[in-house]
RNA sequence: GCCCCCGUAGCUCAGUGGACAGAGCAACUGGCUUCGAACCAGUAGGUCGCACGUUCGAGCCGUGCCGGGGGUACCA
């Protein structure tokens, strides 16, 4: 259920005051933010600026009408306790206390999902994950997965149907890499290390054979071929070698929460043809090349850029080939393909089978080469496409949405989006723990999964749950308070930031982490499991007489969900609600040591208003917490 | 060359054109006989890279510079 936010009706009452008290009509929505000076009111609006000029008078003038138009409306019950004008002309918002009670209680009615909206009957594909299937995740993978899930959980709020894909690239140079390496070199496993995290060290030992002894790359290529051809027993060892890698990666993000509801393998979109009915389409619609002559003679290209252009004294094109001059199919040319067909231009689909279930109970399918399964839904047929990937790709990507732009398909164009995020390094201190070298004055390090340079996925989850259980005896507590630590760590940042991952930070318990955001809910579930124990109702109650400060700043803040909930989803980034659900955390933190037990309140009115507000923020920070993939606990 | 991102406290980062620029970490002071101190309250720490411009008002918008990173592959 979706309920009218407080800024809402109250900018419309901002409005009217407005348009009233200067006799003139007000257009559009008059902006509110909340007061950053709290002792003049809880809501401001700086309206009075804009309207000075149109009402011929001084901006702090024009304030003092709206704020005495309001003022007038305040009395019992009203929404509005009361406004003020202040310099150089703002005007502040007072709410009552009979409407902060009146918000607990919509919050519990709506079981604290303020935020959640009506549906909108449109459907997002998001793609987020696709870690080429020869190795372990590390964790800019597991960047990669936190900021697409969040998205994920956000839209899905926001009322979009939302279907999430997981790209697997079967066909490409590293799976190829891997199996050169598990064939015809002997590496020595560690230990009884996994086959995932085995599968990265053969792909660092295959990058050193290939440096010794250049002939082994003939046997890449022979892969690939077998790849090409799809049949035969070395293509079936390399579907094998893919198949056990992605059940690996998907273990290692249904640790954090992560799910799935399709797999689309990059061998299906070949296999099936998709590419070949695509490059008829491009070619039919002009959008394709063929160079007879300059840097791509050979190549099919689509034109790009400034074209064929002198660099140094070379000539270059920024011309993006599809087709190589030996036949093979680039990326990007796939990558159009599997646009196309995500958003239904296509005219092919792929057949589908269950892979399995996941730890949420929600079925995940992966596309397949036979006749499939009956029961299978439809995939795809988006209205909007959303891709996870690294920032290094922007240029493919602009290259994939042009090319949708080229055949006639502008407003599919405009509605694929790049969700482009920073690169995550390693800092000093952390490639130095890896025993890489590193130059004096040098920030960060870059990883590399052919170098080894990396720090997995799991071993992130891992160590934090070492440091935790430090703390507690529960083992399945330190693991979930670990997930809820990485995941916090991966959201905190903007989607563009380059993050420095550093164990020290990375492995932080306090100040804004995973770990203060789940306190707080367990202190609050602390404090209701005391009342229930009590005999005392935490259902919402009226409010006292006076109001103290930590009491009315938790419901402002609360109030505050559906606003942030929103910016995030509009800039497709978890971030917003990931700094909104700190602070959240904060002012509940202040409200409980900064107020006296609630379990041994004297005053029954204030014992009985507090514990319906600990019940509002239990409901409502619940699914703050959810929207990031941080699970709720009820102890640490 | 062209395109994109970044530059804010010692460090890591927030800051939808609005009021005195914020948080965490690190440093320093206090606070557990009370719903769990993985917390709270406080002190200190800033030419928001530089310069012009737009605006009643610029960390935010525009132009030009200076640093750092990335892209501009018949890799992904």
């Amino acid at each position: 259920m979706h309920v009218k936010s407080i800024e809402d009706i109250l900018s419309e009452r901002v409005r009217d005051a407005a348009a009233g008290a200067l006799g003139m009509p007000v257009d559009g929505a008059v902006h509110l933010e909340v007061s950053n000076r709290p002792d003049l009111g809880d809501f401001a609006t700086s309206v009075a600026f804009t309207l000075a000029k149109a009402a011929r008078r001084p901006p702090l003038a024009v304030a003092e009408l709206i704020a005495a138009a309001l003022g007038g409306a305040a009395g019992d019950g009203a929404m509005i306790a009361g406004a003020s004008a202040s310099a150089p002309g703002f005007v502040n918002v007072r709410l009552s206390a009979a409407e902060l009670s009146r918000s607990v209680d919509g919050i519990c009615r709506a079981g604290g999902r303020i935020a959640q909206r009506a549906p909108t009957g449109d459907k997002v594909v998001v793609e987020h994950t696709n870690i080429n299937p020869n190795k372990a995740a590390h964790v800019g993978h597991f960047r990669n997965a936190c900021l697409g899930d969040s998205v994920v959980r956000i839209l899905r709020r926001l009322g979009h149907t939302v279907e999430v894909q997981n790209y697997i690239d079967d066909t490409g140079v590293q799976v190829a890499d891997v199996v050169v390496g598990l064939r015809f070199l002997e590496v020595p496993p560690q230990g009884d290390q996994p086959f995932d995290r085995y599968c990265s060290d053969v792909y660092v030992a295959v990058q050193h054979a290939y440096a010794a002894d250049p002939a082994l790359l003939a046997r890449r290529r022979e892969v690939q071929a077998s790849v090409e051809e799809g049949h035969g027993p070395l293509a079936a060892f390399v579907h094998d070698v893919a198949g056990r890698i992605v059940t690996a990666n998907l273990a290692t993000m249904a640790r954090a929460g992560i799910g799935y509801d399709v797999l689309t393998w990059e061998s299906h979109i070949l296999g099936l043809g998709f590419w070949q009915t695509a490059f008829e389409r491009l070619r039919d619609g002009g959008a394709l090349r063929f160079e007879t002559d300059g840097p791509n003679a050979g190549c099919w290209v689509v034109p790009f850029g400034a074209g064929t252009v002198e660099l140094e004294g070379k000539t270059v094109s920024e011309d993006k080939v599809l087709v190589t001059s030996q036949g093979t199919i680039t990326y990007t040319a796939k990558d159009i393909a599997y646009q196309l067909w995500k958003f239904g231009l296509l005219g092919r689909d792929f057949s589908y089978r269950l892979w399995g279930a996941q730890a949420d109970g929600r079925p995940l399918w992966t596309t397949a080469l036979d006749d499939g399964s009956p029961d299978a839904p439809a995939f795809a047929h988006g209205d909007r496409v959303v891709n996870v990937i690294d920032v290094r790709q922007s240029y493919p990507q602009q290259v994939v949405y042009e090319c949708l732009r080229r055949l006639g398909f502008a407003a599919q164009a405009d509605r694929s989006h790049h969700l482009a995020y920073g690169v995550v390094n390693l800092s000093a201190a952390a490639a130095r723990e890896l025993g890489v070298a590193v130059d004096e004055g040098q920030a960060v390090v870059a990883m590399s999964g052919r170098g080894g340079i990396q720090v997995f996925a799991d071993e992130l989850l891992d160590r934090l749950a070492a440091r935790l259980a430090e703390r507690t005896a529960d083992p399945d507590v330190a693991s979930a308070v670990a997930v809820g630590a990485a995941r916090y760590y991966m959201l905190k940042c903007g989607n563009t930031q380059d993050i420095a991952f550093d164990f020290d930070d990375a492995l932080r318990t306090t100040g804004e982490t995973g770990v203060y955001l789940q306190y707080a809910l367990v202190r609050a579930r602390g404090i209701l499991r005391r009342l229930a124990e009590a005999g005392v109702s935490a259902a919402p109650a009226p409010p006292p007489p006076v109001l103290a400060d930590a009491d009315r700043a938790l419901v402002l803040h609360m109030l505050r969900w559906p606003r942030a909930l929103a910016t995030a989803g509009d800039a497709l980034t978890a971030q917003p609600v990931a700094k909104f659900a700190f602070e959240l955390a904060a002012a509940f933190s202040a409200f409980y040591d900064n107020t006296g037990p609630i379990v041994q309140e004297t005053d029954a009115g204030v014992q009985a208003w507090r514990a319906g507000l600990v019940q509002a923020f239990d409901l409502l920070f619940g699914d703050v917490l959810d929207t990031l993939g941080i699970p709720a606990l009820d102890r640490i």
